[in-house]
DNA sequence: AATGAATGAGTATTCATTCAT
DNA sequence: TATGAATGAATACTCATTCAT
């Protein structure tokens, strides 16, 4: 009946990595790798520095496991963004709203580009992966979408190197919140920001282009 | 030729602050602040660390010391943007020009704004000054460039608490550049770049625009 | 007889403080506040500098928990004062005598001495406490017994307010062995001191006295 | 005319050890050998730390500079105890008032008997000199005094071997004024304390000795 | 004589890591 | 598995001392 109260000993334990990693997500994000100390993170828990030990050789381990831990849920997103129909246009506008969603608002995906480029010199590998799965799927799919709506007559044609012009709105919004962390930027209101935003990319700035 | 070594003490002693914080520049931007020894700084430097210390109380006053040596070199680009003439397109342009040769292109700003994403939350004070000095002045002359535009028909009513979607690109290629340092994305050829970012930014990427 | 080394990590954790309170004694009564090094003290115990510091925050915690562990045995000797009966030369004479024991006889007390005139100006504290614990009971219990003499006509009338006098003997003599430690100063035969001390307190240095 | 603030150079530097001498006094009565730092003293004379090295080699050398320059005033005293002239009862009363003045009311000779105790096992010459200097001749002179009462009949016999008994109340007074500098313990009135002293060495607290 | 920049050995303190229990 | 006592290497910071000017 109870069910929720009473884990097991093996139970509690098969926990134990999550909470460790989850707390040294917090901890990591907080202070960064040089700047954290494997105390807080167990005091966090509410274990002993040694238990931590237990879970993961050394403090650089834990970190990469965090960051592995952290980094998944995106694929997903890119499955969806292929299943997607209708014009080019139409299909933009629904990836780029959902890119908008799990990068700047989601504060997993948030933060851990904060580590990438706090800790990205020190982890290289940190880098290697942020790159393959993170910039270059999304940079993928955006030419792909643009070379389509080129072909289509649906796009002027754009040099597809510079896509990364069309995704910027979201890297930076990402990095205001970083910075600013709703005190000075307030966190923009989506729906406006991403109709500004589209109708911006889509027309541009001049009244009467030709 | 050999006129590099016949320093005198006093000559030496004028030179010391700079020197010091143009080395902690190099190792904090390299460890960030727990990361970095003030032993390395010195090191760099040729000197021993209690000599950094005679220049600077703490570890901490080094760092802040350093943010403030690095930060000055914004209000001249601000002051030529006042004195731009033309028309509001020919303004933005001119504009988002220098801002893209004193943001991503510079190493110093570039490097600041690591430093704000990644010791803001140890320094909150730079992070104040970071948004007054840079983040709040670049968002107010493009909301008074685009008013402009506006008031005068040559641009689209814009909801003005967005402009940072103006500069976003400027933003983007900054941090790019901060995590790839040039190994997995190219420094985009500056041109070119700049080119198809204000093509998108006036025109749109719709083939027909109503 | 070697059952010595056998000691459980328990054991041996329960007694670390008080070896720890004890080395710290002895190394800051041989070289003061300032010129003792916690790795003296930590040497002494046989451990490393990091578990002294596992104990004691900071070398100052140190120093006043080694003083109130050495502060402890006053109490009952004001206790037993307080028992004494007969009448007020042999109360005097039986409490002076137990403070003799206690003072400059008692190792503890003595550099406890030494320690409050030397670094008394660095830990305010030390001279409250020590006042409170040391100074004012034996003053309160000299004046005490003086007023009963003087009110019962064993004692000739004598101000009060300077007591002091009464057990200055015992305090010189305590300094007289902090400083020169039986080196020059042969350490007194107690017997004969005691003798003298009291022979002099009451009946004064004059053949015929009026 | 005005010869006080037209101080040639030569006189300006003859004046320097003195006043190094006078700040080292200052500073190492506050915080110990150890605690002082030379760069206190040189602060307090108004000059920088190489100029203090200029006249004293080291922080060793200096401290005992400053020892010495301190311990003078004592052989005048003691020539005028061999001048005096009266019953021994009287010339013991001029001599220990002068002891009085010299020792608890003197704040040099006081705070040098602060550093005899709690630098004396650093700089055993420290307690050497004080021992020569002044323990033994104090006790010389009171021995001296006591056995000629003796002889005279005007003291009864005394074991001369704890004549420190007799001149207690004066080291007493010194130390407790360097514990309590005024603070806990008043500085007591000179004569009623003298008096009440003398009172009681002489006639001793019984109400009718035998 | 005086300065003060520079040194380098030292010292308090921290913290990742180990290991016996 | 979990603990926490202990370690020891590291690191910020201090300060007596030196020396070119």
């Amino acid at each position: 009946m109870a069910t929720q109260k009473k884990l097991t000993r093996a139970e509690q334990k098969a926990l134990r990595p999550a909470q460790i990693l989850d707390a040294a997500f917090e901890e990591f994000v907080r202070s960064g790798f040089a700047g954290t100390r494997v105390e807080d993170i167990a005091d966090r828990v509410g274990v002993t520095k040694g238990t931590v030990y237990v879970y993961f050789e050394t403090k650089e381990k834990l970190f990469e496991a965090m960051i592995n831990h952290f980094s998944v849920p995106f694929h997903e997103l890119l499955a969806i963004a292929d299943r997607l129909s209708g014009s080019a246009t139409d299909r933009l506008i629904s990836i780029l709203g959902l890119f908008y969603e799990q990068i700047p608002e989601d504060r997993a995906t948030r933060e851990l580009t904060r580590l990438v480029i706090s800790e990205g010199q020190r982890f290289p590998d940190l880098i290697d992966r942020h790159h393959d799965q993170f910039i270059a799927p999304i940079i993928a799919k955006i030419d792909a979408l643009i070379l389509e709506g080129v072909a289509s007559g649906e796009f002027r044609p754009i040099p597809v190197e510079f896509s990364d012009i069309v995704v910027a709105p979201i890297l930076t919004t990402t990095v205001l919140r970083l910075i600013f962390d709703d005190r000075r930027v307030p966190t923009p209101n989506k729906e406006a920001f991403l109709r500004t935003y589209f109708d911006l990319l889509f027309n541009g700035l001049l009244a009467k282009p030709h």
